[in-house]
DNA sequence: CATTAGTTTCAATGTTTATTGAACTTTTTT
DNA sequence: AAAAAAGTTCAATAAACATTGAAACTAATG
C-alpha cells in the first residue's frame, strides 16, 4: 500500500492514496445510484425527485430529517416535505422520532421484498382495480353498429387477463419472502 | 320494443329507441375505454396519446390508416405518425398494405398475452437490463467512510432481487399463453 | 403566552414533455 | 417528368408536471 502526506491549511493530514481514490469512487457511486434510481422512477410514472429521496433513504444507515434530504439533494424545504409525505403514503418510508429532538426523522423500508410488495399493493389499488371497474362498466354494450362485437371481444379478453393478474398479485402479496424466492427458483428451473 | 319517428331536416327517419339508447352507450363506452387506456399509460410512463392510439387499434375490427387515427383522436398528422411508429417499435402494432391502395394501414396485436409479453420484453431491455449494469458498476465500492457498508448491503440486495426478476421474466417470456394461464391458476389455488 | 423551531400549503414560476403545423422527402400516377 | 398523395421531420408552441419560496400553521420551550 502507498502512503501520502497532504497539507490541508496549517494541519498536515495523513491519508492512504487508496483511501483518497476510493473515497471519490464512493461519492460517485452514491450519486450514480441516486440518479439512476430517479431516472428509473420517472420512466415508471413516479416523479424523479420522489425516487431520489427514496434512494437516499434506502442507502442511509441512519434516519434522516427533512433538512438532511433537502441539503443532500439540493431541493427546497417544500419539495422535500411533499415527496417524503408521498413516500409515507406509499408505505415505503416510516416516520421516526428521536428523544430530545423535536425534528421528525425518516427511515426507508430496507427489505427489498417488502418494498416490492408494497409497490405492488399500491399500484394494484391505484391502477389495476380502477381499470377493472371501468372494464366492467364498458363491457357488454350491444348495438347495431358493426364495430361493437370486436370491442366486446377485446374488452372481455383484457378483463379476463386483468382478473387473472389481480388474483395472482393477491397471492404474491400474501406470500412471504421465502415463498417468493422458492417459487420463482422453481419456475426458472423448469 | 318501442318505436319512434324522428324528423331530421326534411327527411323523416325511422329508429327504434333501443337502437338510439344503445348507440349512445356504445360511443360512450368506446370513448371511455380509449380515455382510460390513455390515462393508465400515462401513470406507467407511456405517453397518453400513444396509449390512446393503441386502444383505438385494439378495438378496431379492421386496419386503420394514419388519417383514420388522426380523425378519431383529433390529433395532428405528425403526432399520429410519431405515435404509430413508436407502437411499431414496441412491437405492439403491425404495418399492413391493402392492394390497390397506396396508404399504409395498421393493426394491433390482439392476443393480450402476446401484448403483455411484448411489453415485458421491451421494458426488460429498456429498463431492467440498464439498471443491472449500473448496479454492477456501483457495487462493491470500499472506503473508510462510515456509510459505504450500508450502501453495499442495499445495492447487493437490489442486485440479487433484480437478477431473480430478470431470470423469472425470461422464463415468462419463453412460455406460451397456456403455460401462463395454468401456472397462475395453480398459484392462485394454493 | 410570546417566541421559536419545525412542518405544511399553495400560488407563482420554472422545467420537462408532447403537439402542432409547415416544410421536406418519398412514392406513385398521369 | 410534373403533379399528386402519402409519409416524415423538426423548430416553435402549448400543455402537463414539478419546484420554489413565502406565508400560514402547529407544537414545544422559556
Amino acid at each position: 500500500m502507498v502512503f501520502g502526506l497532504i497539507a490541508k491549511g496549517s494541519v498536515t493530514t495523513f491519508y492512504t492514496f487508496r483511501f483518497i481514490r476510493n473515497s471519490m469512487e464512493w461519492l460517485e457511486a452514491k450519486d450514480k445510484f441516486i440518479q439512476t434510481w430517479g431516472a428509473m422512477g420517472s420512466s415508471w410514472g413516479v416523479s424523479r425527485t420522489m425516487s431520489q429521496v427514496h434512494a437516499l433513504l434506502l442507502i442511509s444507515p441512519r434516519p434522516l430529517c427533512a433538512d438532511n434530504i433537502k441539503d443532500e439533494l439540493k431541493i427546497s424545504t417544500g419539495n422535500a416535505n411533499m415527496n417524503i409525505r408521498a413516500l409515507i403514503d406509499w408505505g415505503l418510508v416510516y416516520r421516526e422520532m428521536k428523544s430530545g429532538d423535536r425534528k421528525e426523522y425518516f427511515v426507508a423500508e430496507k427489505d427489498i421484498w417488502k418494498v416490492v410488495r408494497q409497490i405492488v399493493i399500491q399500484r394494484k389499488k391505484r391502477e389495476l382495480e380502477p381499470m377493472l371497474r371501468v372494464l366492467d362498466e364498458v363491457s357488454d354494450v350491444h348495438c347495431d353498429c358493426p364495430d361493437s362485437d370486436e370491442f366486446n371481444r377485446i374488452v372481455q379478453e383484457i378483463k379476463m387477463f386483468s382478473q387473472k393478474a389481480d388474483a395472482t398479485l393477491d397471492t404474491l402479496v400474501k406470500a412471504d419472502s421465502n415463498w417468493f424466492v422458492n417459487t420463482f427458483l422453481k419456475m426458472i428451473r423448469k
